[in-house]
DNA sequence: ATTATTTGCGAAAACGTTTTCGTAAATTTT
DNA sequence: AAAATTTACGAAAACGTTTTCGCAAATAAT
């Protein structure tokens, strides 16, 4: 069924048809009734191509992250579905699994207007940016959200990650801990270096000296990163905290003690970025900093929505930041 | 940058160089050489909107799902995107947080030609399925996974549903239940009732008198999960034993046993349908099927671009189990 | 050396909208 | 009542592809 047909229908044009459609001042009222009556009546849907290759928009977004299987991930996504479908816009989702290559590969299948913009939570290898820079050359809104990059000039939404790398390492030192790990998944990736700082400067307040054999880098693979934390941990100077940078690593770290049969929190105590809902039913429950995921994905698309709407606005924050929450469970009691 | 413009640089037609990008027999190897390099030079790329209304297809499939923080539902969609990035398809997603109204709204956007397939896990309130119906009338191809309803012809991926319950019912008899509530989430959902039935069945078979006050409803709200199962663990002849039909409730059930004191697995044992890798972290760990997500996604992917890519081809079989495993833990030990 | 066939390309017609512009008829203003 | 304006609609030109046809030139077959 398409506006030919339809307009047949009704003895009308197209061009009547689809301005009554779009309500049109240039319509009376009652043709709009007729027309309108009638789109329910034969279910008339316009086009979306169609559409979309006239007005040259396209009423859809694309979600681009690393991962998926991640609740920080899957709620922000959540969070942006939401704002979408108020806004009548539709959201396309990317995976890159860590993996620049198709970060980048994404990115120029985007350049050609599929979208109307664009919302990327970048992987932790990614260093070049030129791909994201040609994004915006081709004129289409991008925003970060998460893991953002410093190299370009957009909208980013965030935690307060620099703070809440004080706060966890601060809880830590409050609750005992003198030598404290930080687990790290990538020295490229924003968050992890802000959290990093947030530590580093708040040892070196409570001159607590830094030791750079205890920032551990680990891998996207989980029996990976257990084979590096139990040389960590069987080592007789192990340390007596452990700060988890993102969600993964305080799990692995976990799984390790267990399998090593190190007690958490006597023999070792644990912080880690997570959202969750289990922590608190570990065994032991998990002190964690918990991102507020669903609003850091609501945040940033709405700017994106602005972005796109009104274009040469310039109201819009280069940065936003919504606090995590730090939660104190059993994992890091003294 | 469009066709004419990249015709015009080379003093070639439009339809040489589209075809020619095309890879047509009609053009000579030298003149697509010249038109790919000429490409790859200016970056150029289709316009997806002009190709899709040309051709009548969009590379694009929407997955319409009930929620997505939920790792069953995050690692499916890992599984389609995987499938899909394969065969250069897109991915729409649309949520319809447990509501029939949104899967209805969405299922006619659907319907004007935006996606050349559809796959869904219905919401738990989903019981007409006229809109579903809608997309088949349409002529598009539509696959069902985990969450399938029994009432329309199509292809269904989901897990062993009847014999999964059954396994976790045998595992709480065994060690030692004789009253076991089973907690479900909705009465027309298929894979809730499926999972009842194999309860129903091993009851039977063991002659434990099935007692329709342990069918307990539950609802999408977690609070009020909270009290319904406050309300089932305070009675003074309270199960031992735990079902969980979904995981959300699983969880739950631990929340409200920390509070109410009632000791796992002493008091009473749970099962439940899970795929939470934290399953063997929680305390105590929790025994669970689990269904294996990216599996079901990867499949229903996949049979959906058969049926979209071979239209006619009659060897898709319009059920595809794929077994889940039961994990036993310590909340159901003896 | 003709005729038949193949090769390589271009013109033009879709695909289904949206939007500009033109223009009768209806209405308002002088 | 004539002129000016407004209202309500239609014709037609985009938007950027893909694909069918047509047709020269080149090659092959007689």
């Amino acid at each position: 069924m398409n506006l030919k047909q339809f307009a047949k229908e009704l003895n009308l044009s197209i061009s009547a048809v689809s301005k009554a459609l779009r309500d049109s001042h240039e319509i009376s009222e009652k043709t709009k009734q007729m027309v309108l009556d009638k789109a329910r009546e034969l279910n008339y849907q316009v086009n979306p191509f169609a559409s979309s290759l006239r007005k040259q928009k396209s009423k859809t977004i694309a979600v681009v992250i690393p991962e998926i299987d991640n609740n920080f991930f899957a709620l922000a996504i959540k969070g942006v579905e939401m704002i979408a479908q108020e806004k009548g816009y539709h959201v396309l989702i990317y995976l890159t699994h860590e993996d620049v290559q198709k970060e980048v590969s994404v990115t120029k299948i985007l350049q050609n207007g599929r979208v109307d913009g664009v919302m990327i939570s970048v992987s932790s290898q990614t260093t070049d940016i030129s791909h994201l820079q040609g994004l915006k050359e081709n004129g289409i809104p991008l925003v970060f959200f998460d893991r953002v990059t410093e190299k370009i000039t957009a909208p980013k939404i965030t935690t307060d990650d620099y703070n809440s790398g004080i706060k966890a390492t601060e809880h830590l030192i409050e609750n005992g801990c003198e030598k404290i790990a930080f687990l790290s998944v990538s020295e490229n990736l924003s968050i992890s270096n802000k959290r990093l700082a947030g530590y580093v400067d708040t040892l070196k307040r409570n001159k607590i000296n830094y030791d750079d054999k205890l920032i551990i880098r680990c891998s996207q693979n989980i029996e990976e990163n257990k084979k590096i934390l139990k040389k960590l941990l069987e080592k007789k100077i192990k340390p007596d905290g452990i700060f988890a940078s993102v969600e993964s690593l305080a799990l692995t770290t976990y799984e390790v003690c267990n399998e090593l049969n190190i007690k958490i929190p006597d023999d070792i105590k644990i912080i880690g970025f997570s959202n969750l809902r289990t922590a608190s039913l570990l065994s032991p429950s998990l002190s964690t900093i918990t991102q507020p995921a669903y609003e850091i994905g609501r945040e940033a698309a709405s700017i994106l929505f602005t972005l796109i709407e009104k274009s040469g606005y310039n109201g819009i924050p280069e940065n936003t930041v919504i606090k995590s929450t730090l939660t104190e469970r059993k994992s890091t009691r003294k």
